[in-house]
DNA sequence: CAATATGTGGAACCTGGCTTCCACTTACGT
DNA sequence: ACGTAAGTGGAAGCCAGGTTCCACATATTG
């Protein structure tokens, strides 16, 4: 256990290019090459040619290995699987904090549009069930997606509108779909943060199994929401009712 | 020969005293934290009477800062407040593990005589409901706990046979609680895997509101867990039907 | 093609935790 | 009380990772 460096052997000090495997259910973010291509009008125009596509590289680097090992990795491998030395690394995001907020800005962009469509289903239930289900997914394919996600919230107050009006839409649907008679009337929406955790606590568990563990837990979960006779008769304990920034207070730093 | 009783005799009378904090509930067992001879390392047969008094004081500051920080906390820290030299510490325990061995050596023992205890419950759905709150209690009290559990069972393979009959007694009360109707006849034994890395996410939270949340998510779990009509309509994904040292795999390290 | 600002990689440096060494203390048997 | 071996703490060595420096390379522009 002290050798987990044997197995980061994947650098192959050949200069060319990163083959950027995505997974799967991943549409790719239609700007990812804005700062690489030809015609970035605004965005990055001062960085000359070959230094954006190191940046680039630099990102899709960070993204693997976020996924992979979780956002704690090195900031050398990072470096290293990129192809590129220390210094270019730490010259474009001084700190392991910018280099998360760029890398999962598009995952943030993704939850946001998840959530959207959801909220814009016509049947409330069927939303929150897609909504739950997505998020679960995004939460287990990849692995650095809940620290992130909890750490952004935390640390960077320059998310808190998107943060209450996604905490607003979520709401928002929950009602609709109580109304509908579809979730059961004491599902609070700060119950999303314990799916959230409690789904992200199965993320320990090595990759393969980790994808039957959450939707086994989601199928659990949505049947436990799903509003029937016996709600009434089993009341739960209160809701912390409770958002993620107060759980997770920003301006410090809660992880050793 | 009676002979090894005097020497195991003769070393307890010494250690011991310490006990600064207590786990709530553990009156019931006054033996299983004395110096415990048995073969790993520690020559335990003659401590100096001084020396096992700061043994006993290490163990006590590796229990709260594990419990306060998680097991990640550093050696020194645990010999600073124990109030020790680094080389004390390493003295007695020569790397992490042992230590954290030995540590929760008492709480897996709380493990094992609560599932019992549950086992025996002439109501095996009481019984159930019963082990699972007290061992989602454990892991919120505990920040260590869950990290302890799983890389003790992952990394050593001195408690496969306790792993073995916890896990044989569980599926027994399963089982019994299957047949008496009151569990839903899809629940898994290997679910209890799930419950377990669900609950211990929701430790990520700070403590005060880990708890509040621990609560709330097993109340929704039971609740999906117990028997009624709709679970047949409903089928839920396969079970991992995995063992802990399945999804665990030992002599390997998982964590970064 | 030359001039130059912009980028680059590796080496050096810093920090924090782990592990070992060693001169000094102290409990214990007699 | 005393000799001695067991025990101790702090200091020093080691290692991994983060951060900075700097001599060298090369896109870009005219």
């Amino acid at each position: 256990m002290h050798s987990d460096f044997a197995e980061v052997r994947e650098e192959m000090t050949e200069p060319t290019q990163i083959d950027t495997q995505r997974s799967p259910a991943d549409s790719d973010s239609p700007d990812s090459d804005s700062v690489y291509s030809g015609s970035p009008n605004s965005t990055a125009s001062k960085l000359r040619a070959d230094a954006a596509h190191n940046r680039a590289r630099i990102l899709a680097a960070a993204r693997e290995l976020f996924a992979e090992r979780g956002i704690d990795v090195p900031m050398t491998a990072i470096a290293r699987r990129a192809g590129v030395g220390a210094a270019t690394l730490f010259r474009r995001f001084p700190d392991r904090r910018s280099l998360i907020a760029e890398v999962f800005a598009t995952q943030i962009g993704h939850c946001e549009s998840v959530l959207d469509e959801a909220a814009a289903d016509p049947d409330p239930w069927h939303g929150f069930c897609t909504f739950i289900a997505d998020l679960g997914r995004m939460q287990i394919e990849d692995r650095g997606f809940t620290e992130a996600f909890l750490s952004t919230f935390a640390e960077d107050s320059g998310v808190d509108e998107k943060r209450i009006r996604a905490e607003s839409t979520f709401a928002n649907l929950v009602d609709r779909a109580q109304k509908a008679g579809r979730l059961r009337s004491d599902f609070d929406p700060s119950d999303l943060l314990l799916i959230f955790l409690a789904n992200g606590g199965l993320g320990e568990a090595p990759p393969e199994h980790a994808h039957d563990l959450s939707r086994r837990l989601m199928a659990y979960l949505l049947q436990s929401f799903e509003a029937n006779g016996s709600t009434t008769a089993r009341p739960l304990p209160r809701p912390s009712r409770m958002g993620l920034h107060e759980v997770f207070p920003p301006a410090s730093a809660p992880e050793a």
